[in-house]
DNA sequence: TTGTACGCGTTATCAC
DNA sequence: GTGATAACGCGTACAA
């Protein structure tokens, strides 16, 4: 019982079937050709009958590029950077292209990894991850495949720029805090280096700058939780510490808080407010129940995909950043006085 | 100015900088081929002068199959199945497999996905999503393409099932709540459909029998936080409500103890025993710290990817389930008692 | 509008 | 061990 036949339908076997050429058949597939509505119908039936699907892989080789879409991304434990990828992948898929997953933990396999990508004729790359070396990106441009980066920095020309609007962000939890009769402020944030956590400082602090107040502030380079329990374990290591802070994530808040309330045991938000950044779904649980500036992922994944296409079909066309808006959630972790 | 000259290295390019063949090109990267190792030297040397690398989608028309893997997930909200992408991308990179993103939140997209993906040429497909309609994963088999499926019944003659020993996790939850002194004890669970669920609720209630106890159980169709705190409102809505819950999930967990601490304004662990099922990142946080059975998600994803690399050499090898070991993790929410 | 013929880059087969 | 040659399945210029 060896039925080892070749069970994969082609264009030719349509064809015959239909009683045309194997170009009529490809051209019903292609989208935008000239095919009479007559044979067109005649293929479509027999397409289905038989069960034929166009061969992307053979697609791909003849055309020379191909729907690939390469999503970069480090951590899918980043809640935040998770909940982008499920919409991600949603616009990719309405768009017909495919996502091409490729994990950014291991900064050594990284490079090989994006290296690798070029060979499967990919039709763009999006970077989730702050971290990617800008040099292979490089690499993508000069071979005219778009590139789009969230939450990141206008460091590379010709590479698409999609984010969230971090400065407003920053100004709008300096103002709740202030609404909240906060005295003194402080900023807990990531290393530098990281083009987000800074944009958000600065709308933060500039803010403040206005009405003249200045604020302590903590960049640590241990993300997330722990990250979070302990700078706010520095900021109160000395003098009286402050009433009221700003994380630059959620993730950083729910440390902060945690060391608030089990370490520190102090009361928040009566004797500590906290605003966090994300809106990651942790946030609106009743232990935490966390202020917070939320971020539109729909949004973000929606421009990113965007930009791809739009730069596949124009790779010179003019990128205009606009940074998508940002929406504060107050919930428990502020002082609201009306 | 318009340099659109064809900028991609090819093996010919390659054999004509070495002065050989094109064969022997292809040879060379060829993983057991038969190359003199002088001119292998030439090739290699030449390739990478020229920046070759081999074009994949070639290589994968001509070969008849890729090495592509669909990676189909619902909800990467999720935090157990987020945590499981992450090993599961970096086991297939580590055997030179790509993962291709499938996104299940949509049922009727889905089907439409899982048959697109078959266009692709792929190599495999691992399922780490509860509820991908079986009739789309039939057509893998039948087309001999391997499918690996985590935590999920047996329901599909000829797919590799991984799984943790869900079971076993069920009695140790029952045996650390007993030890605990626990008298009145209760089930959480996702819809009886949910396979993992169902045996961890086994477990639980065969290990509770032998001592001649019985469990009072609610099966919630909505799953997650707010799964958790509408089955504890359930639970406590008539009677003198538990005095010990196992969660199916660390999800379940944490809504049921927000709606017992924040609700019901009862103690943890001193009136009410919570365990969950898991051991996602949260669970470790402070405001829960929540005793837990811990999956071995590096381990469930090696083996998935493993499976689908052996049925891949083998489609007619015999598939053993052997359940991947878990651990209870003691934390703050049940009462040890030495 | 339709069919014919060629090329995309690679690997497998076959003589040498 | 090496090199020529034939596929793999498709899109598309070209001619009809």
């Amino acid at each position: 019982m060896d039925t080892s036949e070749k069970n994969v339908i082609t264009s030719l076997d349509v064809a015959r079937h239909a009683g045309v050429s194997r170009s009529a058949v490809s051209r019903t597939f292609t989208p935008g050709a000239s095919v009479a509505p007559a044979t067109r119908e005649k293929v479509l039936a027999s397409a289905k009958a038989l069960g034929y699907q166009v061969n992307m892989i053979a697609r791909t080789m003849n055309k020379g590029s191909s729907n690939f879409v390469g999503v970069v991304t480090a951590g899918f434990d980043s809640a935040f950077r998770a909940s982008l990828l499920s919409p991600i992948a949603h616009s990719l898929s309405r768009r017909g292209l495919m996502p091409l997953l490729m994990n950014a933990d291991d900064p050594a396999q990284l490079e090989q990894s994006l290296h690798a990508l070029l060979s499967y004729q990919i039709a763009g790359v999006i970077l989730t991850s702050a971290s990617p070396p800008l040099s292979v990106v490089q690499h993508y441009l000069d071979r005219q495949i778009p590139v789009a980066m969230i939450n990141r920095g206008h460091e590379l020309a010709g590479a698409e720029v999609v984010g969230s609007d971090n400065r407003a962000g920053g100004r709008m939890a300096a103002d709740a805090l202030l609404k909240g009769g906060a005295r003194r402020l402080a900023f807990v944030g990531q290393g530098a280096h990281n083009f987000s956590s800074r944009e958000r400082w600065l709308g933060f602090s500039q803010r403040l700058a206005e009405v003249g107040v200045e604020a302590q502030t903590v960049f640590n380079e241990t993300p997330g939780y722990q990250g979070g329990m302990q700078a706010l374990l520095a900021l109160f290591s000395q003098g009286e510490g402050p009433d009221a802070i700003f994380c630059a994530t959620d993730m950083l808040a729910l440390g902060v808080m945690d060391a608030l309330r089990f370490t520190l045991h102090l009361q928040v938000p009566q004797q500590v407010q906290v605003i966090g950044f994300d809106d990651i779904a942790q946030a609106a649980q009743l232990a935490y129940d966390l202020t917070t500036v939320r971020q539109d992922s729909v949004q973000l994944a929606q421009r990113a995909v965007g930009a791809i296409v739009a730069r596949g079909e124009n790779f010179m066309r003019v990128a205009e950043f606009e940074p998508v808006p940002v929406t504060l959630i107050e919930r428990g972790t502020t002082k609201i006085q009306k």
